[in-house]
Formats: C-alpha cells, structure tokens, sequence
DNA sequence: GATTAAATTTACCGATCTGTTCACCTAAAC
DNA sequence: GTTTAGGTGAACAGATCGGTAAATTTAATC
C-alpha cells in the first residue's frame, strides 16, 4: 500500500469513527466505506485499536495545526491568540457534522487508564496544554500555569456542551469568562 | 420481578455501563452480574436503549439529588452554593471509580440528535442550568442567564479533564474562576 | 392441594464482531 | 515470460451481539 493510500485509509476511517464512534463502527464497515479490503487493513495495523491510535494521531495532528493557526490568523498578540481561540471554536461548532472531541470519546470508550487509546488522548490535551501555557507566560501573566488550565477546562467545557446542546453559544460564553481572566 | 428487584437491576446495571461503557456491555453480561435472567430483563425492558434510558432516569436523579444536597450542606446562600458545588466535584473526583459523566457519555456513543438516549443526557444538563440559573437569580447577580452557563461550563470542563487527567485539580481550577464570576 | 400467574433456565435465532485464510488478480522487475 | 510483491474478494473462524421461544420452576391465590 502506498503511502498515500494508507492516508487515504486513515483519513477515512476518522471521519468513520468520529461521526459513529468507535465501538459502533465495525471493521467491515471500514473496508466497505474506504475501498481497503479488510485483508490489507490488516496488514498494516495489526488490530483495531491499532488503527484507532493511527486515527488519534492523525487527528492530533490536523486539529492542533487547524486552530493554532487559525488563533494566529485572528491576533498577532499573545492573549489576543488566547481569547481567539473561542472564536475559533465557535467556527468549529458551526460546521456541518460536528460532532464533539474526539479525544475525549475516545477515552469515555477506552476508560482503562492502562489502554493506549486512553493515555493517547489525554496526551492530546497536554499538548494544548503547553501551547495555553506559552501563550500565557509570553503574554506575562502572573501565573501562567493556572491561566493554562482554566483555559483548557473553558475550552472542554464549551466543546460539550456545544455538542450536546448543537450550539455555538458556548463559545461566546467561553470567550466572556476568558477575557475577565485575562484582565481585558 | 418486585419493585426491589427491578430497582436492584437498574442500579447494578448503572455500575456497569458506567464502568465499561454502553456498547462495550453485552445484555449477556448485564444479566450474569445483576443475577436477572435476560428473558426477565426483556420483560420489563422491550430493548437495551430502553434499560439505559432507565438507568440514565436513575442517574439523573441520584446525581442531582446529591450534588444539590451537598451545595446546600456546604452553604447556607445562594453565592455560596454555586461556588460549594465546585468542593463538591472535587469530592466527587476523589472516589474511587470515578470515571467522568455518564450524560456525556451517553451522549458521546448515542450521538444522533433525535435518539432518546441523546435527548435525555441533555435533559440531564438542562435541569442543571435550571438549578444554576434560579441560585444566580436568588443571589442577585446582574445577569442570571449568562452565569448559570458559565458555571456550567467550568462544571462540565471540569469534569472531563479530571476524568482524563485523573486527578481532582480541575475542581480547584474552575473554582477559582467561578469566584472571579461570582464576583467574590 | 389445585390452579394460575410470574420468573426462571436453557437453548436458540440471525446478525455482527474482530481477525484469518486462501485462491486469485495485477503490475512492475528482471 | 517468469518471478515477485502486494492487492483483491469471499469465505471462514469463534465469539459475542440484541433479542426470543419453549419448557420448567417458583410463588401466590383460591
């Protein structure tokens, strides 16, 4: 398999389980709806969950490019990028199919700390982590770490109860909070 | 089947749902553990969607019930009980087997808008907005609406980070803000 | 104690699950 | 033209899925 057709089997395969989840999206499924014969899916990921931490990576991947370039995009500073992210996630909520985190369905599905779906996705939301924490210490915040997380926790909390809700207003919700924390 | 023992199903069946999640729990495995035959269980339960929707109805209530108690254990004023539920995740993060929401849950692996399981999570969470809303209201805040989906926010991010964190820090996060929102 | 209703066991249904095997096809390399 | 590598579909494991049928046991009613 080339490796342009095993992206192309990944790729498809996350928008698979983003949009029916994990455990309800069988392999059969997958093969049909990428065109990949289950023999060869198999050759390259040796199991299921395999393929899923293939998915995982890929979706870490494009999601943190997307937004740290699109808080870029919207504000040159860095407590600016801080608070576009929420515009940025308004955008997100607002696209057709929508669907959630899928870090965080991933590890409601695969609870077992141990299971490497699980600590793949909170590693995902570590990465933002790092990211919030050097915009808040370039932004010369008096404790960067505590902005860090209170900007993550803002960020989950909008991204489910948009999902839940299907509405974009937790973004502006989100956004109010964000910029009394950062004193603007 | 008594009242008792059709109570004592739910019950067992929540701890199983809750611990393996919906799709990764067999009806075959629901009936050795709750010790109910499954030809019983389909008697009073025409589906498996039907015995989580009671289970999510057991939830509800119990979560509810407990977490407003607790607000009202730990404060005897409006203000003071929004921030108290914050000590109240805390608690809640610490028990053992803590393993996240199960409307969020449920929502995340019933994720079709129209499925009973998705609007009844979502029932859950706008009960909770309604309880917000009154306490903001009662407390006199400028604008009522908006608070109560604010703390709902920081609940819910809370919530997720602490589940996929393990940890009971997110409780302390969001408290710190709610106190900067609640203006205290 | 006989009758009746409810709950149980046990086996089963067809479908689907993850994962494998096998016979075949195709296309480039030599 | 033959080899080789990688792909295919289709059938097949063995287990489990949600859900059911029938026979049997249990328990309450008269």
């Amino acid at each position: 398999m080339s490796q342009n057709k095993r992206a192309e089997l990944i790729r498809k395969a996350l928008l698979l389980f983003y949009r029916n989840g994990f455990h309800a999206t069988g392999m059969d499924l997958v093969a049909r709806e990428t065109g990949v014969s289950k023999t060869s899916i198999y050759k390259h990921f040796r199991t299921k969950d395999e393929l899923i931490l293939a998915v995982l990576r890929l979706r870490d991947e494009n999601f943190r490019n997307w937004l740290f370039r699109r808080m870029e995009e919207l504000s040159a500073t860095p407590q600016g990028q801080l608070l576009a992210m929420f515009d940025a996630l308004g955008e997100w909520f607002l696209e057709d199919g929508y669907k959630g985190c899928m870090f965080i369905k991933a590890s409601a599905e695969f609870q077992d700390p141990d299971d490497a779906i699980n600590v793949q996705s909170y590693a995902h939301k570590r990465l933002l982590l790092d990211h919030f924490h050097a915009l808040a210490k370039a932004a010369g915040v008096a404790e960067p770490d505590v902005l860090a997380r209170q900007f993550l926790l803002l960020k989950e909390g909008a991204i489910v109860i948009a999902a839940m809700s299907h509405s974009a207003k937790p973004a502006r919700d989100a956004k109010q909070v964000a910029q009394l924390l950062i004193g603007q």
